[in-house]
This record gives structure tokens, sequence and C-alpha cells, in this order.
DNA sequence: TATTTTTGTTTAAACGATTAAACACGCAGC
DNA sequence: GCTGCGTGTTTAATCGTTTAAACAAAAATA
């Protein structure tokens, strides 16, 4: 197996002790070692291509430079960009970061932290699901460095960053209302995780300060596991009610993709028929034939507020740094205005014949 | 911080020796240690909550139970997807998986190779970069266990991972052609990676056996950085070439994202115009207003296999195991045929307007 | 010249585990 | 009573670093 060098072998070769070694590596004590001694050395450890042992070096040191990023699910487009910028940031830092999906689960969540803490990472960045507030408040007792992400526990006192969601609900529906929509509807996930909630309330809050109605049928709940099945009946119902929605908003890209998969084969049209708005940005969402109106986070932002809130809690233990950005509405084809939509207004490139051919 | 209870705290308040503490933890030596000794030392250990240090365990067994996952770009959801089915996979083996996007920059590969072997990782699987040819062979000089993803060296002999991309550009092609299409097009990358090659190859050879025809314009190659406007202008020229196009084949997914979105705003119809057909599978080829036929990879074989032939390379070292999977065509609707577009044929749901309102 | 200071380097303990080898002790066999 | 064995536990070295402290020799100061 690798049988790497080690400071002594560069030691033995130099003819110097590897405590000696490890001082020129790493610039310690610059002003009293010989510079004859320290190019030796040098050479020495480029020659034989050392690289420390960061296991070791750890050991001593009780640093890892590694910090450990727990989301729901990295396959998932939102969580993937966000991983990418956080591992960019992190890298620019010299930290190394390790990822795990915890799938929601609060059980698979505690175990991938014992697992991360296991590995004496020097901080976490996590995006916690429901029922994990134990774990979180563990972590405080054990003084863990630590940046929730995209969500926050309201009765728990820790770093985050997140945006908004109340907020950008209420555009999205303000928007919707302004285009001429009266019948909106969401499907969102039956969760008690806050920032779901507040999606949720935006939405509640933006129909009664506009004093529009909401029939029970236009809020659709669905289970966090994503299931396309749930999702499919609730956008069935939502458009069979009575009377029927004439625009959704949906809490999540993939409750969007779940729902315009089925809305793609349906015989209503996006944005005559339906208007719709999605949480989060995806590729798909351009790709739509009537490409998607979003509420975009500001990514690039969050990841790297959530690295450097982290850094500064690593530095001084017990720094409480929170922030709740602002997402912006990324107006598209799907909520173009009722007004603009008359035969009049047809643009140019039409063709007769329909999206399924 | 952190100050965690080791063994030497559970061997003091047990009053036996941290050694007698490491084997009962580890089921070490079961047949010497009295029940009673064991049983109350771990009461203790559970009392005290007690982990072991990773880091100073795998550096005595020198064994970290890490692997190291090197993709291209871990926010690709191709790359995502791999990444979660890989990471499931080794944890069921208990192995934590480090990842690391190289951006097809043999530079940046080299140094994230470096930092997961500083890190003692135990094995690395790999998606190698073009022009890392060299660090790859210097991996093989250290004994380093290794697996090769989605990508491979001829010349270099190693275990890898890979599907038969010269057979599935042949069958995409042959596809297009047994419905009904003949000036067929490819966009794909202009890399000396052998597996895009193959892809470009089966393009070339399909069309031979066939007797068709290939035009210069036909086969467009654009820079790995995946800049979207050369890719547009790749489809534009394929367009308006004389005779343009009647069908493209994309080479990755993302060259298929970017076209996609210049074709949906074109004049042009998918599939009376033009036919299309991708590799790799994202969810946006389902939602595009003809959902796209694609060439799917066997992910889950993919990760399965690649972590499995890590694990026996992991155990004796020198074994290769290779395998080149086959892909299968997922047909839908972009590659409808020829003669099942006459209007005849239109789907019951027909509705006038256009794709873009 | 004697003493202190500076300069250059080494010693040795430590981080928290693992593990071969040694040890102590009771007990069976001869 | 001596030898040998089985059982239960401890000793001590080791992994590859870091780092305070000690040391020795040279340079500065008195």
């Amino acid at each position: 197996m690798q049988k790497r060098v080690s400071l002594k072998d560069i030691a033995a070769k130099a003819g110097v002790s590897a405590a000696l070694v490890s001082y020129v590596l790493n610039n310690r004590m610059s002003g009293r070692i010989s510079a004859a001694t320290a190019q030796k050395i040098k050479e020495i450890a480029g020659q034989l291509n050392y690289s420390t042992n960061q296991l070791a070096k750890s050991l001593k040191t009780n640093k890892t430079n590694t910090i450990g990023l727990i989301v729901s699910d990295i396959s998932n487009p939102f969580s993937a960009n966000l991983a990418r910028i956080i591992e960019n940031e992190a890298e620019e830092h010299q930290y190394t970061t390790i990822f795990g999906s915890s799938d929601e689960d609060p059980v698979k969540f505690d175990k991938l932290v014992r697992t991360m803490l296991n590995r004496k990472v020097d901080g976490l960045i996590i995006s916690p699901p429901a029922k994990s507030e134990t774990v979180i408040e563990s972590l405080q007792q054990q003084d863990i460095p630590l940046v929730l992400l995209d969500r926050y526990f309201p009765g728990i006192t820790t770093s985050y960053v997140i945006i908004d969601n109340y907020a950008a609900s209420m555009e999205a529906v303000n928007h919707l209302i302004a285009t001429g929509r009266t019948r909106i509807g969401m499907i969102t996930y039956d969760s008690e995780l806050q920032h779901l909630q507040e999606r949720k309330n935006g939405y509640i809050a933006a129909l009664k300060n506009s004093g529009l109605h909401l029939e029970n049928t236009w809020l659709q709940l669905v289970g966090i596991e994503n299931n396309q099945q749930h999702i499919e009946d609730a956008v069935r119902t939502m458009l069979s009610a009575n009377p029927a929605v004439d625009a959704i908003l949906f809490g999540s890209n993939k409750i969007a993709t779940s729902s315009l998969k089925l809305i793609n084969s349906l015989s209503l049209r996006v944005p005559c028929d339906l208007a719709v708005i999605c949480f989060d940005h995806t590729e798909m969402l351009d790709l739509f034939y009537s490409p998607v109106t979003y509420i975009k986070q500001p990514l690039e932002e969050i990841g790297q507020l959530a690295v450097s809130y982290l850094l500064r809690n690593m530095q001084d233990t017990g720094t409480i740094d929170t922030i709740h950005l602002k997402a912006t509405l990324v107006i598209q084809q799907s909520t173009k205005p009722f007004n603009a939509l008359q035969p009049a207004n047809k643009p140019p490139v039409q063709k007769t014949g329909g999206a399924n051919f």
C-alpha cells in the first residue's frame, strides 16, 4: 500500500530532527532557522514528493479543516447547486467539504451528524429535517460550530441563512393577482418546518389582504416524500374543483416538476387557462413550453454567507449570525397577464399544432 | 470546544486499562474477556456517550473508511444522481464519501486528488478530465485503489465502469433513421476523451452503415466549457445549412438543455420539423413540450458496480474489473415517426395556440 | 574574560486510538 | 511440587504530526 514519506524520512535524509522539518514546512519560527537548512529541507521534501498526513496533523492540532454539509438530497438541483457553491467557497478558505443527504429523515440525519462528528469536522452547515430539534440542541451543547441553511427553528438560537419565505410567497401571489388571477391555489408540503409554514402563510395572507376567497380545495398539502401520485391528485383536485383554480403556486421545485409533468399531458394551456409560479429555479422551468415564473433564491449569497458565518463561528464559538435574504420573483411567460392574452396579441411565431406532437 | 470522552476516560471510570476498553468495544478477543468487565465497560461507554475518534483510529489502522469521488461537476444532474447512488452504496458498507468537482480542469483535478490522498481516502472513484492520464498513472504507481467512472483511457489498465457509448450512439441514430429522418446532425464536445470520441464515432458509423450522407456542418463540436452561445451557434448552423438537418443527437444533457432552450424560442416544431435525442436523462426532457427521446444510462448499476469494484480493489490491490454496460434508448415524442405525424393522426387533446403563450 | 543573549536545533510528550507481547494467577496433570 | 496451560488483564510501542521546553554554540554585552 501507500507508504508515503513522512517527516522522519525527510529528517533522516537531511540529517536533522523531525521537529525541525515540521517547523520549516509550516514556516514556523521563521526567525530562528538558518536559511541554508530551511532550503535543504524544502528541497528534500520536494524531491521525495512529501505531502503531510492530514490525519496525524488533525489529531494533534484538533483541527481537520473540514466542514460537514447536510442537505436533504444532494441530487436535488437546488441542493446540488448550493452544495457546489459551498464547496467552492470552503475550498477558498482551505476547507474540504463532506456532504450527506438526510432524506428528510431525522434518524438518518442524526446518524449523519454522528458520522461527521466522529470524523471531527470543524463545523457543520445543515439543512435540518423536521423533528431534528434535539439533534441541533445537542450540537449546541457540545459547542459544535453550526450554521443552519435554508431552514431554522424559531425556538432555537443558532446562526442561520435563510430567505424570507413569507414575503416571497406574498410577492408571488400578489403578482398573480396583479395579472388578473383571482382563484389562486397552492401545493406545498404538509410539514411543520418553519420555512414551509411561512410559504404557506404568506400565500394565505396575500389572499386575505386582497380580499380574495380561499376555497378549501385550493390549498393542497402533500407529503414531503414527494410522491408523484399524491402531487398529481392534488393538481387534479384543484383543477376539477368548483370553482377551479386559475393559478397555482408550487411550494418546491420537486412539486413543480411533478405537477408540470401532469399539466403537460392535460388539455389545458399555460398561461391562458392556468398560471403557474414555482419556488426555486430549475433549468426545466425555462424549457417548459411556457417558461415558468419562479421565485429565485440568491444561491451564491446564501452559500457564501453560510460559509462565512461558519468560519466566524469557528473562530469564536458563541457568535450568532442570522440573516433573512430576499428572494426575487423572476417573471416569465407562465404568468402572462390575462389582458395580454387576447387573440390580437398572439405572438408572431404562432404555429398551428398543439403541444403534443 | 468539543472535549469528547476518550478510551482513557472510560478506562479510568471502569478501573481498567484503555487497551481492555478498546478490545471490548471492538469485540476483539471475545473469548478472553470476562463477561462482567465487558458488560461494565459497555455500560460506562454508553453513559458517557462515547464515540470513537476516527482520526486516531485511522492513523493507527491506516484505514479511513472513506472513499473519494471526483466528478466533473456535482451540480450537473447526471453527476448528482450518480453521486447520490454511490454515497448510499458506500454508506451501506460503512464508508463515507467525500466529493469533489474537477470542472474538467486537469490542474484542479490533480489538486483534488492530492487533497483526498492527504486525507488518506481508502480509494477513489474518478471521472477523469482530459489530459489527466499522468495523474491516473501516478495513482497506480502508488497502488491507490481506483475505479474510473463513465470514462476511461484506452492506454491505461485500470478498473472502470462505463457504458458502450459507441453502440448507444449507433442505436440512437438508427432509431432516427427508422423514423424516417435522413439528415441527421450531432452536437457533441470537441474533446479527446475516449467516451466522447466513441459517441461521435458511433454516430458517424451509423450514418455510413445506412449509406446516408454526412454534411460537414451537421457534426458540430463545441467546447466542453458549455458555452451557451457556442451551442446556440451550432444549432443555428445546422438548421440553416443547406440542406438543413431534420434530426439532432445531443452529446450531453448540458448540450441538450442549451439547445432546447433555443429551439423552444424558434418557430420550428419538434418532432415534425426536427427530431431530437439526448444523451442522459434529465427531468427537463420529460417536460419539454414534446418529451424528448433519450439514451438512458443504468445509473444504479453503474454506481453499485463502481463501489463494488473499488471494494474488491481495496481488498486485494491489483485486481482489475472492467465493464461496458449497455445504455437503453427511451423513446418519447421527440422522435415520433414521420408517418405518424400526418394531420389525420393528430392527438385528441389538440388545441389551437402555439407553444409561446 | 565572564556573563548574558541570541540563534539554531533537538528532546520528548502529546493527540487517541490499536495491538503484539508480557504478565499474573489459578488450576490441571504428572 | 514443578510444569504447563488457560484466562483475564496490562504494558508499551506505534501511527505521523505538533510544540513547549531544553540544550548547545555563537554572538553580544558588560
